[in-house]
DNA sequence: GTGCAGAAATTGGTTGGACCATTGAACCAC
DNA sequence: GTGGTTCAATGGTCCAACCAATTTCTGCAC
């Protein structure tokens, strides 16, 4: 019997009936992120539907990322939202040990090297003056506050993610982020976290400005390498302290 | 004036509080993948909140793929849940076309090469075994058939992904799988697609099983790239006869 | 007993209406 | 201006009912 993939039928598919006529509605009106989109109650009545399905759609969005609720003041749009999205969500089990949180950081490692090479093939005039003022403030604060200062070290890395060409990269990094952030903030007790990645997040630099895809790729590396090693030292210290 | 980073707090957060008393009773129960939960009438009697609380959190985790709901019959669990999971859902823009097949590649590419590297370092006897397993079977079907086949190519790479000691990379890809399977099995017009990277997987399993990242991440590089080749050039030949 | 068609129960999907909690703007007193 | 107060708008929750698909049970024909 030949085999047949034919998409299952959804006769009642009124949840992604909703969700496909907002996005129609966003892409003609054109609507930014940041911006407010119709009440629940009036798409309710708008697309004649119930305003408990016009909820269920929008939880479906928010789970996703593309809306965010604000109650008592209106839904508001967070990403840009077209007809002919891709979603793949991911649910990783396990994050908030010392395991998961190296586990976070060997896929970092894989895009972070990957980004920098990308972006010194790429990153124009204006993405390579963005990234070194970013590396300029953060090294600044480096020097007054005597230490890495996570904010603007992210807020680096994050222009070099937007420079290198592909979105998903910073998408995957900042769906990580807020796992990787919570210890950033709380480093296992290790005095000085990060202190000795400075150095590379320059000479990263140096190689993307100069347009050297491998020196970057090679920077990069060593760059979270430092960072792993931090991480190691704070989960031997742990050890003494253990708590089951 | 200091700055004060205090979180937000959410006073009203029933749907996390469902979706948390569910991640536990699953793990109580130790429901797999495939059996059914409770219906949404006794949770909600259970739990005492509303059945609409109680469908906006399944809806969140059915968007997750956590979850499938079957009209009539119940609500199946999809994949293992536990409480600390990490949810991470990626929205890509427009990934029908030939821009978004090559960033899809590009994260690949990155993780490929991670994964081989560190597959280098763990892989243990077994590993190995399993991997070249994958690699001959790859290789026989290679010759018989003329040509890549998709299936055992993919499998050799999974075993990869799933030696490398970190399950978050074979996670990663498989979610990013579907959409880069549809495209091998239309490879834009391109005879012999992927025929090129066949070579580059021996090499590359050489490195591992020499314990050489380096090696493995450079052979890694080449074989990807050479896909992304194939792809430019099905996106000339497509050029040719553009629709919209 | 077997097999099958139809009835009944179960379960997710949808509806409409009500009320609560939070927000933000308008307004007022000082 | 500053600091409350009021009030309308908006998302969050609840309830009770009904619809639609599925599963299970029942009873009849054989």
């Amino acid at each position: 019997m030949t085999e047949f993939s034919l998409p299952p039928i959804h006769t009642t598919a009124r949840d992604d009936a909703v969700l496909k006529a907002l996005a129609g509605f966003v892409m003609r009106e054109k609507l930014e992120p940041g911006e407010r989109l119709p009440t629940e109650r009036i798409l309710a009545e708008r697309l004649k539907v119930s305003r408990n399905t016009v909820r269920e759609a929008l939880t479906r969005w928010e789970g996703l990322g593309l809306v965010e609720r604000r109650q008592g003041s209106g839904t508001y749009l967070k990403a840009a939202v077209s007809l002919d999205m891709l979603h793949m969500p991911l649910t990783l089990a396990g994050g908030n040990d010392f395991t998961g949180l190296m586990r976070t950081l060997e896929i970092r490692r894989a895009l972070e090297a990957e980004a920098a090479a990308l972006c010194a093939i790429r990153a124009d005039k204006d993405d390579l003056a963005e990234i070194e003022r970013k590396l300029d403030i953060m090294e600044e604060e480096f020097l007054n506050r005597a230490g890495m200062s996570s904010e603007e070290d992210w807020e680096f890395h994050q222009a070099i993610y937007r420079a290198c060409g592909n979105p998903l990269f910073e998408q995957i990094i900042a769906a990580m982020h807020e796992l990787f952030h919570r210890f950033w903030e709380h480093p296992l007790g290790v005095r000085d976290f990060g202190h000795a990645s400075f150095p590379y997040h320059r000479t990263m630099f140096d190689c993307i400005a100069a347009h050297d895809p491998e020196g970057a790729r090679a920077e990069a590396l060593k760059l979270i390498a430092t960072v792993e090693d931090d991480l190691k030292r704070g989960a031997a210290n742990l050890k003494l302290s253990d708590r089951t």
